[in-house]
DNA sequence: TAGCTGACGCAAA
DNA sequence: ATTTGCGCCAGCT
């Protein structure tokens, strides 16, 4: 597919409605705060669909969607095609996730 | 057009 | 804690 990087994904017209949807819904989530798959399925109207989603963020390369910010319904970090799941726990740190035995802590 | 497969998941068992 | 069946999308044949 070949998606360059430095491309915003609002600009970018081969998308499905879905894959836009999904993005849309990433790119509003705000550092320091994390969804889960199924959250970000449920908001773009296709409440099964959180491995879709999964897929979905496996292939974005777009900077204004911040994928690492989406994780397991259990806690878990989850993959990650830009350095994998270590990599996507620090940055989750650094913006404030607070991570505990390789799980994230859900605010109450 | 129809069928098959892989994929950054989920919930139940 | 691990395993299993499922379900959705998108690319390929």
């Amino acid at each position: 597919m070949r998606i360059p990087e430095e491309t915003s994904y609002t600009r970018v017209t081969n998308l499905s409605v879905f894959r836009r949807a999904v993005y849309r819904i990433v790119a509003r989530i705000r550092p320091g705060s994390v969804l889960t798959y199924g959250q970000v399925a449920v908001k773009v109207g296709a409440p099964r669909a959180s491995r879709a989603v999964g897929t979905a963020l496996a292939e974005n390369r777009y900077r204004d969607v911040p994928c690492h910010r989406v994780v397991r319904s259990d806690g878990a970090i989850g993959e990650y095609a830009f350095g994998g799941t270590n990599a996507k726990a620090a940055r989750l740190r650094r913006e404030g996730v607070r991570i505990w035995n390789g799980r994230v802590i859900f605010p109450k």
